[in-house]
Parts: C-alpha cells; structure tokens; sequence
DNA sequence: ACCTGAACACCGTTCAAGT
DNA sequence: ACCTGAACACCGTTCAAGT
C-alpha cells in the first residue's frame, strides 16, 4: 500500500491519537513511531500532516486550551459588576481542562505563543476587561497574573508532590510535615481547596484594586 | 586511562555542568553524551554517580530551589503581623530563583516531590503560617496558592508567549490583540506588573480571609 | 498527494573490560 | 571505585520509491 485513495490521515485524527496516548501514558510515551502505530501507519506518514512532533504536541495544547469556556466574556453583559463572576467562572474552565490533561500542562510554558486558541483567549479576558472599566494596562496584567494562577495550580499540583510513602519523611528534618505523606491520599481536596482559596483571595484584592481606580 | 587516582566526577561538578546548559541551551539540549562531553568525559561515566537521567536534572531542579531564601520564615519574628511580608519576600525570592534559570521551571511540575529542598521550603512556609495563627488546613493552602501563583507566573510569562513579529497576528481575528507583537519587547516590564498586582491582590485577600478567622 | 521502508545521526542505558 | 568503548533498543527526521 503506497497511497490509499482515501487518506488514513488526518491533523485531527492524528492530535486525537497523540491527546489519548498523552493522557494515558505522559508526554514521553509520545514518540513519532509509537504514535503512528496507534494510528495504524508507519513513523514517517505523519510529516506528510505535521512539519515537526513538535508542532503535533503545540496542536494537542492548543485542543486542550480550546476546551476553555469563554461564553462569560461575551460582549452585552459587560458594566462593572460582571468583570469579578466573568473571571471566576472563567478560571475553574480554564483550570478544569487543564487538570483533564494533566500531562500536557508543562507544554504550555511557552505562553500562547502561535496557538491561536490561546491568543482567543488572551484577547476575549482583556476586551472584557477593559469594557468592565479596566485601564488598559492593568486590564492586560489582570489576564496575566490569573493565568499564571491558574497554569500553576495545573502544573504543580501541590499535593501530587507528596509521595505516598511515610518513609520519605524525616521528621527530624521536616518537623512540621510529620503528616505529609497523608497529602497524597487528600490530593484532590487539598489542590480544590487551595485553589478555590486563592482564586477567592485573587478576586477581593483586585476589587479592592479596581475600587481605588475609580 | 580506565580509572584515575582522582575522581574526574562528583555529583555536584555534574549538576552544576546541567545546570550551566540547560540555563545556556534549554532542557533539550541536556543529553547524557553532551553534558558528559562538556564535562571532558564519556557518555556513561555520568552512571557512577546518578542511576538516571532524570535524576541528574531532579538534583539540577533541587539546586535551584536551593537558592529561594527561606530566612523571612525564622521562629523568633513571628507574631500575627509577620506573616504577610514574610510571603511577600518569600514570593519574590521564590520568583526569582526561578526567572534566573527559566528553562527548568516545566521540570518543577511534579511538585516537591522527593527532592529535600522543596520539602524544607513547604515545611518553612507552614511552621511560619502557623505560629502566625492561620489554622493548619489553611496554613496548608496558604503555601500551596502562593507556590501555585509564583510558579506559574514563572512558567508561562505571559509576555513571552507573544512573538515579535507583527504578521502572526491578524487583527480581524484578535480585535483587541492588534499590539501585542509589542509586548515581546516589553516582556519583563508585563511580566513584573502582573507579578506585582497579583501578589498585592493574593496578600490583600489573604489578609480579608485571616481577619475573618480571629 | 500520501504512504512506505531504508537510512542517518542521535538518544538513554547496560555491561564487560581496564586500572 | 570509576572510567572506557562497544552494544542494544529506540529516537526525530529525510528521502527516494511506489501508486
């Protein structure tokens, strides 16, 4: 079989093979052959769809980024007192398609970058911004510092951290975390909670912020 | 020469040679045969001294924790007013350590993890909040939305994610976006506001949710 | 246009051999 | 104990060859 009158591929099939593998086994199961095989062809076809498997994994984050609900930045319910709930619902979407893929988080280091979801993104949270009364310029660090929140309650997830194995702690050496090796079983509720309270305190200071703005 | 009389390795000559090129070239650049070569020997000789890889660049993470100053959290200058700038220039040391050495900071997703130093440093953070009076399911998540907010904000610079080239963006698609090929220029000046105005918005809101506990 | 196998330079790691 | 070269299985990518 040299070429099929139908395709095999295709840059979707292809970021949905690489998304599942990604999920199921982290980035480093992804290799360009071991991917191919998943979709039943041989390494090299994928150059045919993508120039590089680097551009195949910036297609997998740009997927996962456009889970995202922006809905909430949606012009018509703009004025004052909507910037605060357009933001806190805006941070649990974006926080919750990054925990779903896990893995993929270290890979949006690099910013939105080229990625377009990600630019969509970036424009939709400062156009909303500063319809809500925001300066401009405070308008786009308001984007910037909740991203960063919310990229690194995904990334490093605090909790996950802890192994669980009480022997990994010397409690001579750290007095205070006698108990950590507990956090691995309360990951989740530790990294919920923490996140929850951060992104509430997050949101009182920048009121407090935009009250002395105007 | 098979074995010298003198060690040509130790741990500590390979994790500062890593460090050194990854800080130069970026993590993909950190082979075993490269680093090995920068270090005057042969590929395997790193096995002597580290069983993998991976733990070479897990000491290379630990190292650069290592440098975040932990003195602000002392017992002695604790007291309930204490609390809030200790966090302050924790967080700001925290940052900077990592904006020194960006390319490892997607190495520090999984956490404290085993690694000593990230462990002395969560368990600073707790003692201090502590013995300031936050209760210890808070003190928990204190450190864990600071670690969260500092990381990311030295994972993803927002600013850095736009490149300098004005044709990558179309101004029909980003209405809002149409200069932000400027911001690569001014990527320090965004990412240090944005730092900045989340870390006075986390510590403000911090500082409601405390009072709010006594 | 889209797939294939062969090939290239390069990986991380193992291991027997040297001192 | 600590280094070496050879070797293994595996990479990302290129390319000529097939239809």
């Amino acid at each position: 079989m040299a070429r099929p009158r139908k395709p095999l591929l295709s840059r979707e099939r292809i970021v949905t093979a690489a998304l599942a593998l990604v999920d199921a086994e982290g980035l480093q199961a992804v290799s360009t052959r071991r991917l191919a095989a998943e979709l039943g062809v041989s390494g090299p076809s994928l150059y045919n769809h993508f120039p590089t498997k680097d551009e195949i994994l910036d297609a997998v984050a740009d997927t996962v980024v456009a889970e995202v609900d922006l809905s909430m930045f949606d012009a018509g319910r703009d004025g004052p007192d909507h910037w605060r709930p357009a933001l806190l619902a805006w941070a649990r979407s974006y926080r919750a398609a990054l925990t779903a893929h896990p893995h993929i988080v270290p890979l949006l280091a690099q910013g939105p970058g080229r990625r377009p979801t990600g630019l969509r993104m970036a424009d939709a949270v400062f156009g909303a911004m500063v319809r809500a009364g925001w300066p401009p310029a405070h308008a786009t660090r308001v984007g910037a510092l909740m991203r960063y929140f919310v990229a690194g309650s995904a990334l490093g997830s605090f909790a996950r951290g802890f192994v669980d194995d009480p022997r990994a702690y010397d409690p001579a050496a750290y007095p205070h975390l006698g108990q950590a090796h507990l956090l691995a079983e309360r990951q989740q509720q530790v990294d919920e909670g923490a996140f929850e309270t951060g992104l509430t305190a997050l949101l009182d200071g920048l009121e407090l912020q935009f009250q002395r703005l105007s």
